[in-house]
DNA sequence: TTTATTTTATACCGATCGGTATATTTTATG
DNA sequence: CATAAAATATACCGATCGGTATAAAATAAA
């Protein structure tokens, strides 16, 4: 890895978490240079500009969370506790480190959709591969035995992710975790029933 | 209503589904000069600063979308179809016009929580009291027989608002038509079990 | 209709925005 | 170690940001 290819993949993991909290339009090359330490020619020596750090740190984010529920379910063997990974992580349950700011998915998603298509894009990319790598377990899970036959796949996979998406919004905004768990509750129900 | 009154106003309803779709921090003064033909005198002689328009302008938004359930939820008798309304008007299915931009409550709820804590408190607080309001109609169709005594009301509440804020987000970003219909499915499912 | 008051427009403020040309320093190569 | 190349820092650009002092205009009361 040549010395730009290190600072660039410095800069990313430094800007990212910012990128995540508050939000695209918000973060400056300020608060960019603050972080890193660098300065802003530095900076435009690695990136074309704002717009290119901004999605190598959505797809920065993106990347840590899915190899997180990866790793964890590698650990897991039915396919019912594989999906329960995801309540694992997203309901935080167990104390599993998440991306500061919360889902980058919703984030992007929200800010994204009236204002940045090449975002809106990416996120509607991780939302896709979301719901049909859920598909896909669900599906094994049927083939398997282990899930009903007639269990529907894709209402499934689409109802968890909506759920947790809602949850995590609701847990940060409301704040109390009596608001979470119910949520959580809802979630191990459509996995329980699968 | 007095002159300042109207105006004041006047900019709240024309620069509500700007700060809507662009997000408060993105929303610049020249966006809400352009919107309303006025100048920044005349809107800094009705507001103290921007913040105080913002603020203004989720409860504009607010208000707007809790008016439309109501108006619509008077029409209905049976508690199930009460709760159908927000089926009907979040789902898109009827032609029931919303706010420009998407649900306020998620779009504030997600830029607010990391950068403005007054933002945050209302989207908190309207959070809260949709999941009041979805229990205290849970319990009455409870008392009136027409919901099992068994019902979770406050995990149903929770669910409902969940699917329905992930259904918009997934919706809104994929685009593809066939995302949201097995949410609106799965939120109905939820109501005729109830 | 005159006058006092309120409301709106003009012109400007310093600060910060994203971005760049160029000089300086650091890295890799012979 | 010398030198060419790559990477970083400095200094600056015009544009726009939110905000304000003040003048002009419109409104309301007498």
């Amino acid at each position: 890895m040549s010395k730009a290819e290190r600072t660039r993949q410095f800069i990313i993991e430094k800007t990212a978490p910012i990128f995540n909290t508050k939000g695209y339009a918000a973060t400056s090359l300020s608060d960019m240079t603050d972080a890193t330490g660098l300065t802003k020619g530095s900076i435009y020596g690695n990136f074309a500009d704002k717009d290119e750090v901004a999605l190598a740190c959505f797809d920065h984010n993106h990347k840590h969370v899915r190899e997180m529920i990866r790793q964890e379910m590698d650990k897991r063997s039915s396919y019912r506790d594989k999906l329960r990974v995801y309540v694992d992580v997203y309901g935080g349950t167990r104390k599993l480190s998440f991306v500061p700011g919360g889902c980058p998915i919703l984030n992007t998603a929200i800010e994204a959709a009236d204002t940045h298509p090449a975002l809106k894009t990416k996120a509607a990319e991780a939302i896709v591969l979301w719901k049909e790598r859920l598909m896909q377990l669900i599906e094994a899970g049927k083939a398997n035995k282990e899930f009903k036959a007639a269990t529907d796949a894709e209402q499934a996979a689409l109802s968890i992710i909506a759920l947790l998406e809602g949850m995590i919004m609701i847990r940060r905004t409301v704040g109390q975790p009596g608001y979470g768990k119910p949520l959580i509750t809802a979630v191990e129900n459509i996995i329980d029933a699968l």
